[in-house]
DNA sequence: CCGTTAACCTAACAACGATAAGTTAGCGGC
DNA sequence: GCCGCTAACTTATCGTTGTTAGGTTAACGG
């Protein structure tokens, strides 16, 4: 494959347009591949139509890019979840909801959600932009909408950060599974997220453990 | 580092210590490291004190050779497992007791879990030969002890195929949360896994969804 | 039209996985 | 004792990767 027409340079002051279209398609790239490992800066550099050292005039190094990437795709995760229990008036309804869009968005976006989850952090995090967190936000919503089950007393009352850490890791169990081993027998998805909310709905009734 | 002093050459017929002893190293540095990435050909090569070839005498290529690494270690992941439940009468409290094994396991082998469960197969499974796939035994057992469960009345009948795969996610959320985001303020194991089992052993007791 | 400088490019480095082809040395046979 | 076969390696090299140093082009203010 011939280096793709040469990109026109950009004005004085639009340099920062190249970021944007180097993001573009290190993510097309890295959904059209499925392959982490082919998304070299040499093919994101010539899908871009520039050559390779134009890329750290705008991200660090490699990791700093698909950070960038995954961070742009994730800016919508929580948003998604939220609009998907949008209407919803049962706190315990809302959990569910939200809890099946989690599994739907990691699986609509499969490699991004190996990239923030799956792998270790790409990008070391300093203390005190914790905050920056892809998903935190999220966690936070998510520990409210427990925290709010347990006021209606949909749930039994207990510790709310526990109860929502154990939500996580049971839709994380599910997503990144059947991200990482396609290849199992998996039952259907929507009787495994069933039996999931089947177990929970009733589990998280009885007396929490004591703190 | 210098190569380390050269490996006298094995005897003749003796060429497959070779093998064993590259298995051995690249565990070592994937341990020491716990970087995939740093597990590097020539590393290895110079840790067993030998040159980047003569791996390939042994193994096909690099996925082949961290597929071996692991199926070593995984070998003994089931018996870990089937060990952790011995002498305990109570199914339930067995598939408990090998919940809590699974996820220890994988804790305390983090980078062999990591590539055996966190990514993607590194050797394409050919059909016929899928019970080679490691912990498909380990799975096969999970699946009986459920269905022990369900004969005994100790929890809901059902299908016993989806209520270990959903045994499954549930363990490997958090194993592989834990090893994949060490930075979040997780709450104390003991704690999330008698959660975790507090909530099964209530949920799954009541009636199962209809297959 | 000139000079400044933003926006790139050329050339190159070290490290990687992998291969082709050569070399060394153990050991049975005479 | 030493010859030859070949198992057990090595040397040299290829193409690709992330990354950097330093040179070049062209847009715009004056």
């Amino acid at each position: 494959m011939t280096p793709a027409t040469r990109r026109a340079r950009a004005r004085r002051g639009e340099g920062e347009l190249l970021r944007a279209e180097i993001l573009e398609a290190a993510e097309r790239l890295l959904i059209e591949t499925g392959d982490q490992g082919a998304v070299s800066i040499r093919a994101i550099a010539d899908a871009v139509g520039v050559t390779p050292p134009s890329i750290y005039l705008h991200f660090a190094d490699k990791n700093k890019l698909l950070a960038a990437v995954c961070e742009v795709r994730f800016q919508h995760f929580d948003a998604f979840m939220t609009e998907a229990t949008a209407g919803i008036e049962d706190p315990l309804e809302v959990l569910w909801a939200r809890g099946r869009a989690y599994v739907r968005f990691g699986l609509d976006h499969p490699e991004q959600y190996r990239i923030l989850f799956m792998t270790r952090p790409l990008t070391d995090v300093a203390p005190g932009e914790l905050d920056r967190l892809p998903g935190l936000a999220a966690f936070g919503h998510l520990v409210d909408e427990v925290a709010r089950c347990m006021d209606a007393g949909a749930i039994a009352a207990g510790d709310p950060f526990l109860v929502a850490t154990s939500l996580w890791t049971a839709v994380h169990g599910i997503t990144s599974l059947l991200i990482a081993r396609p290849d199992f027998p998996w039952p259907d998805l929507d009787r495994l997220m069933a039996h999931l909310i089947d177990v929970h709905s009733r589990g998280l009734q009885g007396p929490a453990p004591a703190p």
